[in-house]
DNA sequence: ATCCCGAGGG
DNA sequence: CCCTCTGGAT
C-alpha cells in the first residue's frame, strides 16, 4: 500500500469520525488562541482552559499584558508547566506585538516566530487556524500519530515530519488533518495505551500491527 | 515513571 | 545535537 493510497483511507476515516475537527484550545481573538498556545507547551489543553478566562480578564489587549509584571502573570498561569518561563515569555511577547506589529498578531511564520515564547509549531499554529495558511503544526500527538500511521517515515524531528505531511497532504485538508491528528492522538491513539479498539484504522495500522496484536 | 498541542539556549 | 524549564494527571 502506497503511501497516498494510506493517505486516502486515513482521510475517509477521519472525515466520517470528525467532520469538523477543531482546536479545543478556547480563544475570542487571534491574541487570545496566541496566549492560550503558548501557554498548552508540554501542558494539556483542558488545564490551559482553566487558566485562561482569568488571565485574559486581567490582562485583556496586548497593551495591558505588556505593562504587567512577569511576577504577577506567573501568579494566574502556576499551574501550567514552565510558569516561570511561560510569564515571561507571554509578557515579552506582548511588548512586541505592540512595538513591532501596531498591536496586532502577525499573518507571516517568520514574524510569528520573531515573538518570544513562539516557536515554530506556535507559528504555525496561528498561521493555520487564524490566517488559514496551508501549514501543518508538528506537536507531540502529530508527530505520533503521523508515524504510528506510516504517513510519515524516519521524521527525527519535527521539521522533518512536516515537510513530509506538507508534501503528503493536499493544501486543502492540511489545517483540517493537524486537528484530526491531535484529537485521535489525544483520545484514541494514546501515547502510552492506545485504544485500537476504538479506532477505525486498525486494519492499515503498522504500528499495530506490529507491536500490539493481541 | 511517563506524558501533556515546546521553546530557548549551549 | 544536547540540556533546562517544571505542574499536574495517570
Amino acid at each position: 500500500m502506497s503511501r497516498k493510497e494510506r493517505l486516502e483511507r486515513i482521510i475517509e476515516y477521519f472525515r466520517k469520525a470528525m467532520p469538523d475537527a477543531v482546536t479545543e484550545l478556547k480563544y475570542q481573538s487571534p491574541y487570545e488562541l496566541l496566549v492560550a498556545v503558548i501557554l498548552s507547551a508540554q501542558c494539556t489543553d483542558k488545564r490551559v482552559n482553566q487558566i485562561t478566562p482569568l488571565l485574559i480578564s486581567r490582562f485583556p489587549s496586548p497593551h495591558k499584558l505588556a505593562e504587567a509584571k512577569p511576577d504577577e502573570v506567573f501568579q494566574y498561569i502556576r499551574s501550567c508547566s514552565y510558569p516561570n518561563n511561560k510569564a515571561k515569555h507571554l509578557v515579552g511577547m506582548a511588548q512586541m506585538l505592540v512595538k513591532e506589529f501596531n498591536g496586532n498578531v502577525p499573518s507571516d511564520i517568520e514574524d510569528l516566530m520573531k515573538l518570544p515564547g513562539v516557536g515554530r509549531k506556535t507559528a504555525n499554529v496561528i498561521a493555520a487556524v487564524v490566517f488559514n495558511k496551508p501549514v501543518m503544526p508538528v506537536d507531540t500527538h502529530v508527530f505520533r500519530v503521523a508515524s504510528r500511521l506510516g504517513l510519515i517515515q524516519n521524521a527525527k524531528t519535527p521539521l522533518a515530519a512536516e515537510k513530509q505531511l506538507v508534501q503528503l497532504i493536499p493544501e486543502n485538508l492540511i489545517t483540517l488533518s493537524h486537528h484530526w491528528f491531535i484529537l485521535h492522538g489525544r483520545y484514541i491513539c494514546i501515547s502510552r495505551k492506545p485504544r485500537c479498539s476504538k479506532c477505525g484504522l486498525v486494519d492499515i495500522c503498522p504500528y499495530r500491527n506490529k507491536n500490539l496484536k493481541e
